[in-house]
RNA sequence: CGGGGCGUAGCGCAGUCUGGUUAGCGCGCUUGACUGGGGGUCAAGAGGUCGCAGGUUCGAAUCCUGUCGCCCCGACCA
């Protein structure tokens, strides 16, 4: 490809509007235009490396066993009312509008996702055992109303996924869900290590569904909206929605003060009732009151923590939690909001572990404007029920003792155990070996391509732009011909571009008439793994410059090296990202 | 949805407070000349419903009202 025949719309300036780096890298060096908060044009440099995104996702799934379909965007809403998911993503899910309320229109959704569609597809087909275990799986544009768009293709409400479901009879033994998750996550891994990303396999929050295991796979980058924690040791990494934390130990500071009652008008939240008491949030005991399943359930943690409802719900198996409202509050402990506290409470109290490790403790009085101070458990109150129900906090350690680091990061990918949430909503079985029908039980697994291309800029650029990996680089190798009036520059180049497009290399040759300088910003910005310089000097020495992006080395090669040269570096660059 | 900011040429901006020539500047673009290993120089050009609608005024990019869009922080995120 010449760039002269080609398309690349490089710019010096971003707008201001791009604050991310991958944001204002791709704009600049002409991938991607936006069109609307959250839908971008891939202009056709942008589109090459999305397309060899989807090539490598595409060879994994089918290496993993994956059959590929496409579904459509549009869907039909009764399938989404079925599922209860119409409720449950709100906002999210699109409709088209515009009808009179009751005609195809506004009975259409644009899918987010599509769980309702493969579950009718396997309703319809599988109708034995012995169609499975199968895993079906597509490329497709999905649709979401995301409430705020930002950071350039990280969040959008048009974007690329690769999703794919998996339907089993079992969740244990041979064509086991399990057995179909794992292969997935280790396509998962193949698919991220191809891409050279320096992505974390983390624990994720399965939430409400249940299901015992949820894996995402993140990349560390600040343009993230995610924290994942580490252990330092690396045995351990989960989204801080899950990360469990190792137990606090008894400080024993205190523990014999009076239990005193104290006046705190108006004083409600931690931050009033520290200032003015002058104790620290930490010495505080926090009690918010959950409803589940109808019933009043009490947290405590100390005053500097938050509580997790996801861990309260499954520590106190009740599944969700919600926050409760004013009545039940002022009904339960007899107080205005603001005053709660574990002493007297009648209900059930599930207490943070570091609450147990806590002395003279300061909090609610169950009275209005009332805190009380000097509070023990066991003294005081009884804990009967304590575990890990907090938020970790910089500063904890890992169940296994081990430090742990918060990263800022973004999901790439997620895999899911669904079990049979949907085949049960939609009435999808199959009969099993001893002639029964049973509801699929599903996986599913999903992997944001237009994520993949931005992490990995967000991870390999620096102030001269962006440094791809090779194998999801736009080009492998662009072709700097310096002075295009020179005969013998040209004619090299040329024979250059033919030899390496011959053996397989993605080659660019940039035979604009421009000069050097300008050549190399713009080689540098669009970020090429390989550079070859040919120029009139190094041609009086019958050389050409061969430069890597990434680390800025250089050689001079012979002109009837460098398609070996480059063979070489593209194939071991392709390797060492597998791994 | 709450808070903040911004809409002037493809991109980056000035001008708006205090209304008044033909709305400017840089980058980019066109033509020509020079130049040619790190975004070069000179000259001549093209390119604008000042987001949109209404209002005030002799006169509106500028003042008023409404509206749309975009960005950032927060909330939300099966």
């Amino acid at each position: 490809m010449k760039w002269t025949e080609f398309f690349i719309p490089t710019s010096k300036e971003s707008p201001t509007e791009a604050t991310v780096p991958s944001h204002q890298l791709m704009i600049r060096a002409g991938l991607i235009r936006q069109v609307v908060a959250g839908a971008y044009t891939y202009l056709p440099l942008g589109y090459r490396s999305l397309r060899k995104v989807e090539a490598i996702v595409r060879e994994e799934m089918n290496r993993a066993g994956g059959i590929e379909l496409h579904m459509p965007a549009m869907h039909p809403i009764e399938w989404w009312e079925q599922t209860g998911r119409v409720a449950a993503m709100g906002e999210v899910l699109l409709r088209l509008g515009g009808g009179s309320g009751d005609d195809w229109r506004s009975r259409t959704v644009l899918g987010p996702t599509h769980e309702e569609v493969i579950t009718e597809i396997a309703r319809a087909y599988l109708n034995s055992y012995k169609q499975l275990p199968v895993n079906f799986y597509q490329i497709q544009t999905k649709f979401r109303g995301e409430a705020r768009p930002k950071s350039g293709v990280l969040r959008t409400r048009e974007f690329l996924m690769k999703d794919a479901y998996s339907f089993h009879t079992a969740k244990e033994g041979a064509g086991g869900l399990d057995e179909g998750y794992q292969k997935m996550y280790d396509a998962y891994r193949a698919i991220f290590g191809r891409c050279g990303l320096p992505y974390i396999v983390v624990e994720a929050e399965s939430g409400p569904i249940g299901g015992d295991a949820s894996h995402e796979f993140m990349v560390p980058t600040e343009a993230g909206e995610d924290y994942l924690v580490q252990s330092e040791d690396g045995s351990y990494a989960a989204n801080l929605e899950r990360a469990a934390v190792a137990p606090l130990s008894d400080q024993h500071d205190g523990g014999n003060a009076p239990l005193r009652e104290v006046h705190t008008p108006g004083f409600k939240t931690i931050d009033e009732v520290s200032g003015f008491l002058k104790c620290e949030p930490r010495k505080m005991i926090k009690t918010i009151i959950y409803e589940a399943n109808g019933s009043p359930l009490v947290a405590l943690v100390r005053g500097d923590h938050e509580v997790n409802e996801a861990k309260l719900g499954r520590f106190a198996g009740v599944g969700r939690v919600t926050p409760a409202g004013p009545d039940l509050i002022r009904k339960l402990t007899g107080a205005e909001v603001g005053f709660a506290g574990p002493v007297g409470l009648n209900a059930r109290v599930i207490a943070d572990q570091a609450v147990t490790v806590m002395h003279d403790a300061v909090t609610g009085a169950n009275k209005t404007d009332y805190h009380i101070t000097g509070v023990n458990a066991g003294r005081d109150f009884q804990i009967q029920e304590s575990g890990d129900i907090r938020m970790a906090v910089e500063g904890d350690r890992a169940p296994n003792g081990s430090a742990l680091a918060f990263k800022k990061c973004i999901e790439i990918g997620h895999v899911f155990k669904l079990g049979t949430k949907y085949s049960e909503a939609m009435d999808a079985k199959c009969l099993d070996a001893d002639g029964k029908p049973k509801a699929f039980v599903m996986g599913c697994y999903g992997i944001g391509l237009n994520r993949i291309m931005a992490a990995a800029i967000e991870a390999f650029h620096d102030d001269k732009g962006i440094s791809w990996p090779m194998s999801i680089a736009p080009f492998h190798v662009v072709i700097c011909a310096l002075d295009i009036r020179e005969e013998a520059v040209t004619s090299l180049s040329q024979k250059l571009h033919d030899e390496l497009g011959a053996a397989g290399i993605d080659v660019l040759l940039d035979d604009r008439d421009a000069r050097p300088g300008f050549k190399f910003k713009d080689a540098e910005l669009i970020g090429f793994p390989i550079r070859l310089t040919v120029g009139k000097k190094g041609l009086v020495e019958d050389l050409v410059e061969l430069q890597i992006r990434r680390t800025g080395e250089s050689q001079k090669v012979a002109p009837d090296q460098v398609v070996a040269t480059v063979r070489r570096l593209v194939d071991t660059a392709l390797r060492s990202e597998r791994t």
